[in-house]
DNA sequence: ATCCAATATCGGAGTTTCCCGATATATAGA
DNA sequence: TCTATATATCGGGAAACTCCGATATTGGAT
């Protein structure tokens, strides 16, 4: 759990944004072809946040590496949900240190 | 209390480092001057992190626009301290947001 | 094999951040 | 007034970040 690069990943919004989405899954990807429960598809944050395809790619790769969220790769897609305990421990300790 | 801002304010190891240093004054300013009830003294955070008087100043420039820290200025110093109140107040958000 | 769809990666332009030394400002003291 | 100290601001170079379109890769379908 790097704190530094997880803060670094939450430094910008619309990575902060795609945490919150992931939050409520039947709220804002209700459109999902495939069931809510596998993950997010990528294309699914594409159209909501107006960037292109590979910046959207790019803030998922940040968010990855940060460990926030995970990937389930199925077929040809990637399935994104958040990293619940990576997120808790990293709230956890920034609460305690901060 | 922009969300954004003080999350790109914490995106710095150095800016956090000087945050958590203010959470116990007498345990890193020990050797200040003044009393540490003031504040800290923008040099003592020069003092020990090896960065250039003006590259400091900018840190804590930005930790207050961000309104974590606070600033008295006393004569010729500029005693620092945190806002408890904005930091709580953001630890609060990140938990039920994030 | 070929085509299409989903995602990742590359290359580059524009912006922001980070750092420094130099300079400005403001106060204290002799 | 002159000097020293503390901090802020300026200017610029280097690095990192953000975004895009183009291209590569991967897997499914025909």
């Amino acid at each position: 759990m790097d704190k530094t690069e997880i803060l670094k990943a939450l430094a910008h919004p619309v990575r902060v944004e795609f945490l919150e989405w992931m939050k409520e899954p039947e709220r804002h990807f209700c459109d999902q072809a495939h069931p809510l429960e596998m993950g997010i598809c990528a294309s699914q944050f594409e159209k909501r946040c107006g960037l292109s395809q590979s910046t959207v790619s790019a803030h998922l790769s940040t968010l990855e590496k940060a460990r926030l969220v995970k990937i389930d790769r199925v077929g040809q897609w990637a399935f994104y949900h958040r990293d619940e305990k990576t997120i808790a421990a990293f709230l956890d300790d920034l609460r305690s240190t901060l």
